[in-house]
DNA sequence: ATTAATAAAAGTAAAAAATACCTTTAAAAT
DNA sequence: ATTTTAAAGGTATTTTTTACTTTTATTAAT
């Protein structure tokens, strides 16, 4: 290698997982008992170290196919952190990453074997090192995405009401949105389809069922909102 | 050091900057001749080690320095690149970062020095390894920031005209913006402040000049697009 | 001194999008 | 048959964006 001589200028390279679920209506955070020093037994992010032979993305949809057991998870960085006195254990780089995963269909043993809990964000406890900010600008992302794409094909079941994808941005903003102006702007885009079948649990009428296009069908997808520039 | 173990996880760790800069009515790159093997000689962004005693943005900052002769220079992440064949040099995990300084502000001895050159996008030669990406992804990142927000405070000079300011979002945008309609919404915003002087060299009518108001000043600013969610 | 030329500046009308709020509907429970 | 409920489907108002027109301040030419 060329640059062996620059050697003192390696670093531990690590990568830390906000992963965000949707579960009875609540958008949930899985966190995790730290299982070694320093903060042994402290909540925090699952995080995992970045092999040489990898990339941090690699590495991270590594990390959340060993704890979850699903594959094909959709996966963004959220931003480096690298304050030298970031991990009290070390001087270890991170890369913060946010995954969207469906509750229901990862393994939970695997979960309950890492001490892993999903927690809303109103009740998340204090984390450790820098994972509140990582967590904080993992949201604003989140946010942002949603703001400009349809999220929640990768939080929701399969088949959803268009309440329960409502309540996913109530929850995501932290705000109330007008039901029937959410309901006009949804199916405006042309990126659902409704199913015959209608979940009786929440009103006499009952609400149909929904499911997201596949994505080859749609062809282009409106962004939520229209702009100029 | 508890983590020293794990000392097979250590990566070389560099920054690479993209500087935007704002000169004779273009958008500009400032790029480098690369100085070392491999690609010596090549077009590429600067870049550098990150210390193994400094932050990301720390090391960043500290090129811009070394090249510019500037403090408090905008610069934001963008994304780290980790392909372990990235760099044919060596296994160097890279965070790049977008910069936007003022052409007129920055010391040309020193980038005489390094061989540096200001491009503007049409014109920019192919980059090494994945620099291109780089660039691709900061103008997504810059557009990003200019559809939600005013930007130019770091681009533009002291005083400008509207007129300047429309050209500049015409080049970020790589599009027309209707003069009356674009100065309307500028300065509905109310982050301007309009000088007593006028730029006659480009009408006979003459176009005032402006400034962006302090921040401090700024109350709260109104992001470009009004929107719901 | 008057007029022509120019981009800047200001304004106006139409279209589109967002918002607030209202009515009807389908099914279940009484 | 009636009541109840959230869902579904409106409608009217307001706000924002877009397209286009008119006026203005100044210089240069006549």
């Amino acid at each position: 290698m060329q640059y062996d001589k620059y050697h003192n200028y390696k670093r531990f390279v690590s990568v830390d997982c906000v992963i965000f679920g949707y579960e009875q209506e609540r958008l949930k955070l899985l966190v995790f008992k730290r299982a070694i020093e320093p903060a042994k037994g402290k909540w925090s992010l699952i995080g995992g170290w970045v092999k040489e032979e990898e990339s941090v993305e690699d590495a991270a949809r590594r990390v959340l196919h060993d704890i979850t057991g699903l594959k094909d998870v959709f996966l963004e960085q959220v931003q480096t952190f690298s304050k030298p006195q970031r991990d009290p254990g070390g001087n270890v780089l991170t890369i913060a990453f946010y995954a969207m995963i469906k509750v229901e269909k990862h393994s939970n043993e695997l979960i309950n074997e890492f001490g892993a809990q999903w927690i809303s964000l109103p009740e998340l406890p204090p984390l450790i090192f820098d994972h509140d900010q990582m967590v904080q600008r993992a949201l604003e992302k989140l946010r942002l995405k949603a703001s400009y794409e349809m999220i929640g094909r990768q939080l929701l079941p399969e088949k959803f009401t268009i309440t329960n994808l409502r309540n996913l941005y109530s929850e995501i903003f932290q705000k109330q949105f007008d039901p029937g102006n959410f309901r006009k702007k949804v199916l405006s885009l042309k990126i659902l389809h409704r199913l015959d079948e209608k979940d009786m649990s929440e009103s006499r009428k009952g609400a149909f069922y929904y499911k997201f296009r596949d994505i080859e069908e749609v062809e282009f997808v409106d962004p939520i909102f229209k702009r100029s520039i």
